[in-house]
DNA sequence: CCAATTTCTGCAAACGCTTGCACGCAGAAC
DNA sequence: GTTCTGCGTGCAAGCGTTTGCAGAAATTGG
């Protein structure tokens, strides 16, 4: 005996259970058609008696492929991520299936580890949701083979699909609309990893400025991402002497948070300043006051990235590299015309 | 040939490239230290070069267990279920353990089928933090014989390790605190699951408004979990001929919406009327005004029970059958003196 | 230089399942 | 009563690892 199991419970002994071969079992168990009734009525009935649940290692290594979409994401906590998730997950479901969750929590080492896991897996496919990803762990994913999409990677790379948001028009449209309501000093807030160097949305931010006005003030803070980030953000704002009449946040969760410490400082929206987002998540119509957001539609995004990889749209996965969507700006109560100086 | 691979990415390529057998790549990567120095980096080195990836399912049949921890959440979206998630997660990750979530969105067809994955996934331990579960199914996880612990699982069961918190105690202290600022007549808004026949908390709460005074009113409302949820509780309880002056709500989510619904039909919280939640999320701060809450501690929860699935507490596995948590009332601003009739 | 260790490596079985192939056996056709 | 179908089933190989055991190689002591 060379190791000690703790329950026998595999095919072998369903298969004695019901004086069968493993083979019907297995076949009954998958529903081909090729067992006689009473055969298959037999065998499932040893199977429920005796608490069976197949061994899906076993299953996958023998098929050479796993019914598994993996998926990760750098912050569930953050709503909008949550939402394509949701998404994908019911569409996995729809299709029969599972599905494993990465959380990565912006921690590269974590992304490193969750694509090592995936790629262990053998997954069916990948999506992964992280707004930053090296090169090479890019790479990674494409030499595994896996059909895979990713969501809005910094790079526009090679060889892989690429699903982003439209940010520059979607700042440009914020900006342009801040600005006919007389807005000549905006900040923006960022979470640190869309400051790189190459931030499009940066750039985007102060040429839009720019372009309302050529006096015009623009700058730019930032945090971590989530509700606190964004309320340090505000207080760093707070305590300079940048004193703008709108904030643009690159994403509602973290808006909710600046508005929070604009609120505790006695400031009131929009009367005081405006305070726009990004994303249009639920909460968004939540909070005091609601607020004046892009909507960028999540289950879009999910249907996208799971036909890329595992639906109908499998098949032109290899033509189609860059899906672009656009934002849309949804007006609200946190936006007003500018204060007076 | 049987079958056409896609990648001949296994312990054999590598171990042909290094000229070895395949049990000493497999000692080197797993970091047995009887291998050599110089066969060990020669291993490493083909492994590298050929982009390998041990495969997780063959490894977890050969070795008879796997290294994951299951996680079944039944509402991924509610922000006290994430925290729960994501101290489990990282206390798995500090075990270098993996993760697999699967969300049940309050849907018994998919709860079955996630306890039916984690037991095929054969995972090292499980979480199961549904509010409910039908004993049949808590028994298939028993007989599994995986180490599993349960959140607050409707009836306590014979077999199983069980954490709850102490909500009867929670709305004591609640309705009292109420009491005292002088509110006589309360609402409780729940989400379904929080109704059952047995439901705990309805009866806690009406025993204590009925101690509050004889003579003050009581009344239960309910919706889905959720922001919407929330605010259709408050809709309904507007609609009706029930005018409370506080309302207490089930959780911090379903709160804000119905603060939300009640910002919209004019009332002033909490000048015309008082809102407590229960769990003390984070955007129980953020919200306006910030929610007076009982605070249950999601870390102490989620280490408790990865503590009594695979920590050190796991000795007491089969002993410790039920964990009570206590709630702590956190005022803030969501509450104040009775508005007069 | 040989024997006795100790260190390192390979062989092969096992993990639990799927599946191509072949075979048994019933009924149909002749 | 043969031969021919073809359905229903079993055999056994294979999926990619791990690991006990035994044997090879290196080291040590005498």
């Amino acid at each position: 005996m060379r190791k000690r199991r703790s329950l026998a419970m595999n095919l072998d002994a369903v298969a004695q259970k019901a004086g069968v071969s493993t083979s019907t079992v297995s076949r009954v168990l998958n529903n081909l058609e090729i067992v006689k009734t009473s055969t298959r009525s037999r065998v499932l009935k040893a199977a429920e008696e005796l608490n069976y649940h197949p061994n899906l290692h076993a299953r996958s290594l023998a098929r050479g492929k796993s019914r598994i979409l993996g998926i990760i994401v750098s912050n569930m906590e953050n709503p909008f991520f949550l939402d394509i998730y949701r998404t994908l997950e019911s569409d996995a479901h729809g299709q029969g299936l599972e599905v494993v969750v990465a959380n990565t929590d912006y921690r590269s080492e974590q992304l490193l580890a969750s694509v090592q896991l995936m790629i262990g897996l053998r997954v069916a496919g990948l999506a992964v949701i992280v707004s930053e990803m090296e090169d090479h762990l890019i790479q990674t994913v494409a030499d595994s083979r896996i059909p895979a999409a990713f969501y809005d990677v910094g790079t526009p790379q090679k060889n892989i699909t690429n699903i982003r948001v439209d940010y520059r028009k979607g700042i440009k449209k914020t900006v342009g609309y801040l600005c006919a309501l007389g807005h000549r000093r905006m900040a923006f807030v960022g979470h640190h990893s869309t400051l790189g160097p190459i931030s499009e949305r940066r750039k985007a931010f102060l040429e839009s400025v720019h372009r309302c006005s050529p006096s015009a003030e623009a700058k730019i803070f930032a945090g971590p991402d989530g509700l606190d980030g964004g309320r340090q953000a505000a207080r760093e704002l707070l305590e300079s002497d940048f004193r703008p009449t709108a904030i643009l946040c690159v994403n509602d969760f973290m808006a909710v948070g600046v508005m929070r410490e604009l609120h505790e400082e006695g400031l009131q929206i929009p009367k005081h300043i405006s305070v726009t987002g990004f994303d249009n998540i639920k909460l968004a119509e939540f909070c005091s006051p609601p607020l004046t957001t892009n909507h960028i539609p999540r289950d879009q995004i999910g249907h996208t990235i799971f036909d890329h990889v595992l639906g109908d749209g499998r098949e032109q996965r290899d033509t189609g590299r860059e899906i672009v969507i656009d934002p849309e700006l949804v007006v609200r109560d946190s936006t007003g015309i500018a204060a007076k100086n």
